[in-house]
DNA sequence: CTTTCATTTCAAGTTCACTTGAAATATCAA
DNA sequence: TTGATATTTCAAGTGAACTTGAAATGAAAG
């Protein structure tokens, strides 16, 4: 993941609507949730949250299927892994401290 | 961290002159790096940067401290640690994919 | 074919982040 | 004190993101 893309993933991801919509969509498991679910779960009209679902489909951190009259959302871990790979190695590499303070440990 | 913290660190750093600075500060090590060659370095006017590094300051993200009449801004990788960390293990725990890709493993 | 449901799209309005350039503050030197 | 350097602050302007509500699209059912 370069600059542009991380820069994308990180404005898609800083907006309350939207980020309750990745909490929603993790706690629903890989089944995903229908459009007006969501907007039911996030307290958002069926036009907001086609709004930031567009925003989120864009930065491709939730893919969608049609099942009959609904669309599913579904939440893609890759991208957000993505980002998390970008912050730690790439924008932010360099400091062990980084790794010591959130529980993890470098595998190679 | 919680979700208004998450926000506000990930408002802070969706921005291209912010993540310029971040950029910047990671390289400049330890010593930090005074207002005006961060400006220099992005590219942006002395009002410009200044901006930014007051939105990054307020976010937790640079630290800063006078010298002389220089004022040297430095990164604060607790922060960032802090935001990978929500990301990782809050807001989107769960899935396994999320810890494979990016080349680390969980310690405990 | 018409109706109903689920969702998106569109246009208009509002808000907020950001830019710009000038003025203010702080520190040091002469 | 005067002047120079480093940075911030302020006020005004601009544009993009977001909200709102109505209309359009797509799919199923009667």
């Amino acid at each position: 993941m370069k600059d542009p893309e991380a820069l994308a993933t990180l404005s898609a991801l800083a907006n309350p609507a939207r980020l309750a919509t990745i909490r929603v969509l993790v706690s629903a498991g890989p089944g995903g949730l229908a459009a007006g679910a969501i907007a039911r779960d996030i307290g958002a009209s069926p036009s907001q949250a086609s709004f930031h679902l567009a925003a989120l489909s864009e930065a491709g951190l939730v893919t969608s299927t049609r099942h009959a009259r609904e669309i599913r959302y579904r939440i893609a871990y890759q991208r957000i892994g993505a980002l998390i790979d970008y912050l730690m190695n790439d924008c932010c590499a360099g400091d062990p401290a980084l790794r010591a303070c959130c529980g993890i440990d470098l595998r190679g």
